[in-house]
DNA sequence: CATGAATGAGATTTCATTCAT
DNA sequence: CATGAATGAAATCTCATTCAT
């Protein structure tokens, strides 16, 4: 398997660093190979071309919030407190990786529709474990059972992108993790029952 | 004022639909031009450059919004009617052209960071009209006056942009109009006092 | 129409030194456009693209074959005179552009398979009017009327084609245009009734 | 001797499927190895380079052609018995094995010139074969007397290769093996006493 | 004012060959 | 002997912008 050999990470990781420092359109394929330390050539050993490699970075990385979310939804008490550590774990992530969250706010909205729409079906994943938060909430009676689920989570996804896109265009001036649960209050009121 | 001149606007329109059309990488000034029934060159009596003419169609059609907005604000009793029939001019104004609201929510964003960081700065004169209508109603006891304005805007912002989004990228198949009541509502619940 | 303009003959006639010198694979965009004077974006304006210019070299310059032999079939009075005189204008053209012959034998048939097809197409009208000569001088008692005329084109062409191809490899190294009659003779010996 | 080892063959064999399957410049080295059922690296261990290989596929298989006629001149009573043989032999070889007939006739013609002029000094000992053939026949009063023998050869060779080349750009299509003794009876028409 | 032909910089990807194991 | 992962050079084509008419 391809992504389990060390290069397919270092490559993903070179990636990322790459459209941070220098845009999307200013990381070209070279760029990244030197990044990780590679020859231009190596890059094609292990990926199909340049938009596999965007692809599968916000696979990779788009993995760990999966896997988190996972991890919060079994363990999780109630769906408040489920909703509430999903976001605070959204900020967290991305506040601890700078280049990341550059990478995942700004950059990667360049790439184009067809790139996009691959990229969406992924987040659908991630989506649809919110969803499930959501549902469980209105069926036990923390949240509004009357609301439309799909506006409702697009309220909590709207909200957080738009909340760390800000912090990001703004060039993390301020501390995004202690924002987390303002925001988790607001949302709550407007989905809490 | 060359934006008074009628191939200014004339350019503007054939802007939007070219891009709606083509797709914002496919869409060459060779096919602006051509769209606008005039030559490559004349282009350049009127803009700068290629991304004087995004921003300048940002700024056309988003002062279609502002302007809508600040009547809205003049007109409007409570603070809670006027966040509501923000939103809900918000959805009409694009569900009334889809091929605006192709450009805006998804062809624009695939532009580069700084052409981005340049309409966000046009954006902002709406989203500070938005503030005026938090900070009323937080002083009027209709919003709940402990939350953060910075964080209330970007949901109430974050929210609607998202829905407009979704509904785009699923090709307009649902009424956006209709789905206005239930944003507002759920919006309404997370910022009132 | 494109191929009236100037610029159009300007970059078959480059494309023709340019692979005369430099080889088939060694003849880049660039250095054709170089020789034509032109900057490399130019040769797209008035080519789709290289393979584009490399069949309309061969479809120009096949035109000057296939012109002059619908004049000689014209004027000639016997299928003898005109086979002969084919022969004879085949061989003092390409004797007198060393260029244009080296293209043609050499350098053109290293493209690849799909662009070889497209040639022999452009080639087929050469060789239509060919079989006409065979075909009249069969008929009139000329030439042999049982023979297979398919055939008798391939012998007259693949003994013209092969003859002037050695010379090339020879790096004209003896007259070509002397050697015609000779080639003549024994063609007309094989086919005559 | 390394043509005398097992993989020298082995390789040779799988350079000319690979060729006829995929096209003279779709047959990498590494589908050579894999048809093959070897390394990329071992093929080096063989040949020097992938030119190495190629000419090696052309001496190979031209031996064959050679041996063949040696065989015939040894045996055949005339001169016409000779070319006679000389011709329905080259066209059975290659009617039996398409796979050669298109990697000499069509692929492997897109070689580099270079490449080319190597393959045609192989060639050369077939030719040379040839012309004994031709000038016995002159000597012994078969084949016309005063006729030259580089032009009767490159009619000879240009007509076989002309047609089997026809044959194989028509796929096959028609018995090439029956129309042998058509090209004899015509060449020996050009070239008899 | 308007035209549109001409410019030319710049990036992805392939594949023959090597060499450490 | 054999392997196969890694190398890195090299070329087509696009399109925003200019400027002579």
């Amino acid at each position: 398997m391809k992504r389990d050999k060390p290069k397919y990470k270092q490559i993903i990781d070179a990636a990322v660093i790459a459209i941070a420092e220098n845009g999307y359109h200013q990381a070209q394929v070279s760029k990244i190979a030197k990044q990780a330390g590679i020859a231009d050539g190596t890059i094609y050993l292990y990926f199909k071309n340049k938009e596999d490699i965007l692809i599968s970075v916000f696979e990779e990385k788009m993995g760990v919030f999966i896997e988190n979310l996972q991890e919060i939804i079994k363990n999780g008490e109630s769906s408040t407190e489920k909703l509430s550590r999903m976001i605070e774990n959204h900020f967290t992530v991305l506040a601890n990786d700078r280049h990341l969250a550059t990478v995942t706010q700004l950059e990667l909205r360049q790439s184009s529709k067809e790139l996009r729409l691959k990229i969406n079906s992924v987040l659908k994943e991630y989506l649809k474990l919110l969803d499930e938060i959501l549902i469980e909430g209105m069926v036990n009676g923390e949240f509004n059972p009357n609301m439309d689920v799909r506006i409702a989570r697009q309220m909590v996804f709207g909200t957080i992108d738009e909340t760390i896109t800000t912090w990001v265009m703004n060039e993390y001036r301020y501390d995004l993790i202690t924002t987390a649960p303002k925001v988790t209050q607001l949302l709550l009121n407007g989905i809490k029952n």
